[in-house]
RNA sequence: UCCCAAGUAGCUCAGUUGGUUAGAGCAUCUGACUGUUAAUCAGAGGGUCGGGGGUUCAAGUCCCUCCUUGGGAGCCA
């Protein structure tokens, strides 16, 4: 016997059902009416569908029923499918019976306008309205093209662990909680190290899930936590890295632009410019970014006993702000890498390079119309000892990186990996006005509720 | 952590140099309406002006303080 659930039917699928009486499950979004007309704008999560009662066909007693229908009320209608082009979405409902399956009082996010602290804090009903939902299917899509991507081009996914027993990168700060009677855990911020452990074992992985940083941001490209995918490639050099980075960005983009139309459209997006997004990208080094920052007199902002100074020329060897990244890319229409950063300012596990010690084999890729930093990476430190002696440069605890040095002692090979920010990047394909949007449930400094 | 801004009805806001009983739109409730789609029209209810303290004959309005929220910086994806 057929599951009963497969009878549902939805308001994406209507047009298979025009002529036909059909049962559609949902909220109502809006209702309006005109006496003994009412028009009911239900919402079953797949679409949105205008259901019109008129009271001369219908139960007297049920009409004063849906006359009170209230906003987000759930109810089962039947009814027969017709086009309609006065309708949104085109199709409409020709209302026979109705079942109300609760009746909702006072709902708070009414259709007109609302602040952005009564909003979050509603975020479980936020999620309902349709700019919400529009972003959230792109996320979904996102998320599906990134399993696309990598899952069609040989790669295999490896979860890293979220517990974990110490920093991969020293400085930043964690999320501290107990763990039985091994003292204390902390929550990933990266699943990068143990991503270089499985890649080589698989030759090419991505791991994929969320990470947590306790970074005191407060900005509207930060969340405390954050979806990441980050693959890691055995025996792939910077370049291969870079290239991998592009084919990703690309993918996405060309893939939610093929499936998220209507969304767009929805989000009111400017879609030339995401059409637009196609390889090859830009690329410049840090060094080149810093002659161009000189030439154009961008300069470095930098506190100095509490105090902002300005620094002309910008000083090679400082690690770029948004001002500077803004300014950069103010120029490209499309994503740009750059390269081969000062060695002081990144990572302990990042290669140097061996044409210029001075710089590590280090990637970032900005994305246009403000998008920000979506991508960084690098190729990684393969030799023993120096890795051995970054980690002692970095005042790390050497015990706690054993088993990564053994990556090095047991079949080390040239390797690069890279992590991408879902969330940054859902707000830049959606144009989202802050990062909070583009998530389920954000969690943020100074929120974790609901 | 630092800098800036804002808290007035359920929501979004107005509220003059301090001065009668603090206003509007939406939402809610009552009524009218056969094509609405942020419906419209008529009526009604709804307030500890973020908390505390102070100045004053008089404070939503001025001062102090605390709290909450938003924006930005740094850090990063």
């Amino acid at each position: 016997m057929e599951s009963r659930y497969k009878s549902y039917k939805y308001i994406e699928d209507l047009e298979k059902f025009i002529g036909q009486e059909v049962t559609l499950q949902g909220w109502v979004k809006n209702k309006t009416g005109k006496g003994k007309l009412q028009f009911i704008i239900l919402r079953d999560g797949t679409g949105i569908c205008q259901c019109v009662v008129y009271k001369p066909n219908f139960d007297e007693a049920l009409f004063e029923e849906v006359k009170s229908l209230t906003q987000e009320s759930s109810l089962k209608v039947t009814g027969t499918v017709k086009k309609e082009d006065r309708a949104p979405g085109g199709y409409e409902i020709d209302v026979n019976n109705i079942e109300i399956i609760q009746l909702a009082k006072d709902y708070p996010i009414t259709p007109k306008e609302h602040g952005d602290a009564f909003l979050i804090e509603h975020r479980h009903l936020w999620l309902r309205s349709t700019r919400q939902h529009a972003i959230m299917r792109i996320r979904a899509s996102v998320m599906k093209a990134i399993r696309d991507f990598f899952d069609n081009n040989g790669f295999v996914i490896m979860d890293s662990p979220m517990l974990t027993p110490n920093a991969s990168e020293g400085t930043s700060t964690l999320f501290e909680t107990k763990y039985f009677d091994l003292g204390n855990a902390y929550l990933s911020q990266s699943g990068q190290l143990y991503g270089e452990a499985s890649a080589m074992a698989m030759g090419r992985i991505y791991t994929f899930g969320p990470a947590f940083r306790a970074e005191r941001s407060k900005t509207r490209k930060h969340l405390t936590e954050f979806w990441m995918v980050e693959p890691e490639m055995a025996y792939f050099d910077l370049n291969d890295d870079m290239d991998l980075a592009e084919d990703l960005v690309e993918y996405i983009v060309q893939y939610v632009l093929k499936v998220n139309q209507a969304e767009l459209k929805t989000l009111e997006r400017d879609i030339s410019k995401l059409e637009n997004i196609k390889r090859p990208f830009y690329r410049m080094s840090y060094t080149e970014a810093v002659d161009w920052l000189v030439k154009n007199n961008i300069p470095l902002k930098k506190k100095i006993d509490g105090k902002e100074v300005e620094i002309t020329p910008f000083p090679w060897g400082e690690d770029f702000g948004t001002p500077q990244e803004e300014a950069i890319m103010e120029q490209f229409d499309k994503p740009l890498i750059i390269h081969r950063y000062p060695t002081d300012v990144k990572a302990f596990y990042m290669k140097p390079d061996p044409e210029n010690s001075k710089v590590v084999l280090a990637m970032d890729m900005l994305g246009p119309e403000k998008a920000g930093e979506i991508i960084g990476g690098s190729q990684r430190e393969e030799d023993y000892d120096n890795l051995l002696n970054k980690i002692k440069q970095h005042k790390l605890p050497e015990e706690a990186f054993q088993w990564y040095l053994d990556l090095r002692k047991f079949g080390g090979v040239p390797h690069s990996g890279f992590g991408l920010g879902v969330e940054r990047v859902v707000k830049w394909i959606t144009g989202a006005a802050h990062i909070r949007e583009t998530i389920p449930f954000p969690r943020m400094i100074y929120r974790i509720v609901p």
